[in-house]
DNA sequence: CGTAGGGTTGATAGAGCTCAAGACTTGTGG
DNA sequence: CCACAAGTCTTGAGCTCTATCAACCCTACG
């Protein structure tokens, strides 16, 4: 699957039906086939436009084609760093970094101008929570707090960046791992 | 890299210093090349033995044998797999079922038979809190709390599973995905 | 105009962190 | 063989962060 426009998630539920957003594919990223069954879900974050091949097509086109294959390579490569990037943020920071740093990559990933400080966040604040793996209520008091510190303004789901620098500092966001 | 013997770790350090690991290797499973510099750093929990070969000669030879290449997709994508069970594994789940689900795990992985119900843990509690995102402290009252509720006991670091049923449940531990 | 989903806020409880101290293990050098 | 050091494990006390529960507001939409 590739995405043309809008985001993806996967997503997986334990068992006590908390849910867990574990990857996000942005335009121009893509979800590879697997051989056997996927252990998550997929979904749409907002409206989307994705096209749809087979695996075998594109085994094919991937085994002669030396080019697509080293950049599908990279492609892993970077979703790799990503996970990495989600665990650290999961398992070693507190609630406000894990949110700025949901922010930061989502700004960088999507390509927005940081300089225009202006970003339509496409996420629910529930979205949010099953990111960075928290409850949508806490998710509301960082966002109430970032502000407050000066660091965001909100208008609706329009985010604008006040205070990048110190923004990426709260949320060690080192972009490198993005490539 | 190729494990041999032992067990292998990417970690990557936050900021403050805090640690956190995002992925082990057992034995027949390893670290594939990657183009730049990797995010994480790499460490032997135990005493290891490791091949190690250039990114070169790997590309080479997967390029002219299409068996290898599958080989090594497959890997990847229980890579992967393992990856997004751990982000819900820290996410979404408590303390206890944490430490459960990573005993589960790891007696899958190294390939222990259960019904001899023992295992060698190779982690430190450090280890164990630095792959779970918690504390080393509370990392050893959950192995406290799993001993008091009859579901291991332990001798130093032998452990012994005795109600795999109960522990995989309370760890929500569907195996399916590592294959 | 009613409804559903999302956002906001307050009160409360509890899980897990921090700090601190002591016991035990293992390896090293004299 | 002993003394020592470093690392690991264990336990208690207190506190903080975040979950939970519950209510209410706002907005979009059919």
């Amino acid at each position: 699957m590739f995405v043309r426009t809008g985001i993806l998630a996967k997503y997986k539920t334990e068992g006590s039906g908390r849910r867990q957003i574990v990857a996000l594919r942005f335009p121009g990223e893509g979800i590879l086939p697997r051989d056997g069954n996927a252990s998550y879900g997929i979904q749409g974050i907002v409206r989307s436009e994705v096209m749809v091949g087979s695996a075998s097509d594109f085994n094919a086109l991937v085994e002669k084609n030396p080019t697509l294959q080293s950049f599908f390579w990279r492609l892993i490569q970077r979703n790799e760093a990503i996970g990495y990037e989600w665990l650290v943020n999961c398992g070693r920071r507190d609630s406000v970094a894990r949110v700025a740093h949901l922010l930061c990559e989502t700004a960088v990933r999507s390509g927005v101008d940081i300089e225009s400080e202006m970003m339509l966040n496409p996420f629910t604040q529930q979205q949010i929570a099953d990111i960075t793996g928290q409850t949508s209520v806490n998710v509301n008091r960082v966002f109430a707090d970032l502000e407050r510190q000066g660091l965001i303004e909100r208008a609706g789901r329009e985010i604008a960046f006040r205070d990048w620098r110190e923004l990426r500092r709260i949320a060690s966001f080192q972009p490198a791992y993005l490539e």
